[in-house]
DNA sequence: GTTGAGCGTT
């Protein structure tokens, strides 16, 4: 990814372009537009954490197609466009009190190719509350925050927002790239809070910021006394029945590969982990299944 | 070609 720049009437326009730089092949190579302001306000620059989750998303560009996409505090949306433009039905979102923002966004969206209201959506809203318009989104895949926790005060209301969204949407992921401002700040204790797990940051990711990604309530069951014979297929057919399964797998043998007759269950709600514990035994091609809390 | 306590993989 390269950028260049370049003044314009008080505004700076900043070309990013992913992939490769000398192709003839477009779809090997997208370029975006992004008009800065010289404004107070932090909605009208692009940090760095925005190339580094575009060019995360472009890494996995056919991924998106047809993904229906939520950008949290979109700013100047770079990787919100960039997931429009590697067809994706986007919506950008900002603080609803924000209209100047909004505005920009629109912008960067007309900038790009992208008519606000018929190729991608721009919204108002607001971390924390629960205002008509949160109830109004569709189904949403995939949650992008590019440099969102930038201030500890709202640390919970992004937190409540993603939550939200997650249990309402138990097979969507958020995604975010942060910058680290301090080694005093944490979400940990607020991700137990509102039932949110983080898995590790993508070893694909280097400074000055990481791509992590959250899901909704994970909640890992070991399953032992598996049949030799069931597989991870079968595995998540039975507990699916209890709700939605995030994960299923058997261990295998690494030499043999024959099951080694456990795995591991993980459910996406609550919900669902909580009615497969309930139940007081289990059964699979008629044997007693051992179902107990994973370890680690 | 086996087995029946055991907490892995991307």
């Amino acid at each position: 990814m390269t950028r260049f720049q370049m003044e314009n009437n008080g505004e700076q326009i900043k070309k990013f372009v992913f992939g490769k730089q000398n192709t003839t092949e477009p779809a090997e190579k997208l370029e975006i537009v992004i008009p800065e302001l010289l404004l107070p306000g932090y909605s009208f620059y692009t940090w760095p954490s925005a190339p580094i989750l575009a060019w995360f998303l472009w890494e996995r560009r056919l991924s998106l197609i047809n993904k229906r996409v939520l950008e949290l505090g979109a700013g100047t949306a770079l990787p919100g466009i960039l997931a429009a433009k590697c067809g994706a039905h986007v919506t950008l979102s900002d603080c609803t009190t924000l209209p100047k923002t909004l505005q920009h966004i629109q912008r960067c969206c007309r900038l790009n190719g992208l008519a606000p209201g018929k190729d991608i959506e721009v919204i108002g809203l607001t971390w924390g509350l629960f205002l008509d318009q949160i109830f109004q989104l569709g189904p949403v895949d995939l949650i992008l925050g590019s440099d969102i926790f930038y201030d500890p005060s709202v640390f919970e209301e992004i937190l409540v927002t993603v939550s939200f969204l997650l249990e309402a949407n138990p097979q969507a992921k958020f995604l975010f790239a942060y910058q680290e401002r301090s080694a005093d700040w944490c979400i940990e204790t607020l991700l137990k809070k509102w039932n949110l797990s983080c898995n590790k940051p993508s070893q694909a990711m280097s400074s000055p910021g990481a791509a992590t990604a959250f899901a909704r309530g994970v909640q890992k069951l070991f399953i032992g006394n598996l049949p030799w014979t069931v597989s991870t297929k079968e595995l998540q057919g039975y507990f699916s029945k209890f709700g939605h399964v995030q994960s299923s797998n058997v261990i295998y043998d690494k030499t043999t590969g024959l099951s080694r007759g456990y795995g591991f269950i993980v459910f996406s709600t609550r919900d669902g982990y909580a009615n497969a514990t309930n139940k007081p035994y289990h059964t699979l091609e008629g044997r007693l299944l051992d179902v107990q809390p994973a370890a680690s």
